[in-house]
DNA sequence: TTGCCACCATACGCTAAAGTATTGACAAGC
DNA sequence: GCTTGTCAATACTTTAGCGTATGGTGGCAA
């Protein structure tokens, strides 16, 4: 019931073709990876109810009759963005933190991380905001345990004992989160993230 | 005031009848003031979309003939509430801790504040959720900024160095925010706010 | 009593967005 | 070349929610 259709803020307005990879494999047909992915650009431009699938068909260059042949639904296709979302999100941050052996390295890499690669970032704010929606609660709660996890490990390398380790991951994570919400949507912010590392 | 004869309009069975304060001054005539509170009872129980007139005019038994008379539009009331919050939230929170001398108590006492008076929080982690809405991004920048100052002139009170406090302060403020959508939401976290308070 | 005003109900219109039904186009295999 | 399967366009229905128009009622003042 009242979640889907409300027609708040948000509105993409006309095209504003997105400035994402955007494969969509050239020739007119399209795929459900397409959607997939033209909905995790949509989500970390307005948020969930910014998947729309009008709008989304528009700035695809088709109408929503594609849609519906693609998919059951648009919560069909929130679950499937979520889902291509989750897997790519693991062997993104994961692949590349894996690589460095060096525990130390990889907690300096992962606060690399909060600076470049924007719209990943974009991706997870907007998902937090919309934690309510049943479909995005687990996904997130997965994620989210699972970074804190890692985080957790490697403070353990790092040295520091159990208990400590995981009050530190808890804390240094929920400062991520924090961070998210006022440097990314107010202005507010000037700490670097040198200071960050501090704490580390 | 016909109270019997109204032909029982949409089936009025499942409606979550609040648990608020809601005093709703007796007498069946409304003001306005009580449909700003109602509107931040529903904002911190499903969000700023949570606003919807018919569904406020509902728990407060009327319908939206009355709102219209008491208000321009939805824009209107979501400004109203937002104004009425912000008054609240400042002789709450800073009326409360100003009433302390110490700075080394202040603080403790603001840590303190996250965990007990959850609706506040609630209504405060809606708002963030809600940050790209026009009407709510000047208001939580405003409080925000409000409250990392505040963390800030109490820092430095407490001794710290005017660079370190400031920083210090926006890292705590995140941590609370961060904390905020992790905890509130999310089951995630156990860290208690002993942890909290050794940072400080 | 009369009449006005504050507050509210009812009925309606309008729009955005989801979802459905039907038809069309085009490429590949038979 | 004909059929079939895949993808898409069009037109439609439905629902939620904002906003409007208008009329009703109870209390209070003159």
């Amino acid at each position: 019931m009242g979640f889907v259709n409300t027609p708040e803020y948000g509105k993409g307005e006309d095209g504003i073709m997105n400035t994402s990879v955007s494969a969509i494999t050239e020739k007119n047909r399209l795929t459900s990876s397409d959607w997939q992915q033209a909905a995790l650009d949509a989500l970390s431009e307005g948020g969930l109810q910014n998947i729309a699938i009008e709008m989304i068909a528009k700035s695809l260059g088709v109408t929503k009759g594609s849609f519906y042949w693609h998919f059951e639904s648009r919560d069909a296709l929130i679950q499937a963005a979520l889902e291509l979302w989750e897997s790519q999100e693991q062997e993104q941050v994961f692949g590349k933190l894996d690589a460095l052996p060096d525990p130390q390295a990889r907690l300096t890499a992962l606060v690399a991380l909060v600076a470049e690669e924007l719209k990943a970032h974009k991706i997870y704010s907007e998902l937090l905001k919309a934690i309510d929606h049943p479909l995005v609660k687990p996904v997130l709660a997965r994620v989210s345990q699972r970074r804190i996890d890692y985080l957790t490990a490697s403070l353990r390398q790092a040295g520091l004992p159990r208990k400590t380790a995981q009050s530190r991951a808890i804390l240094v994570y929920a400062s991520y989160v924090g961070f998210l919400q006022l440097n990314l949507q107010l202005g507010t912010p000037k700490l670097s993230h040198a200071e960050f590392e501090q704490y580390v």
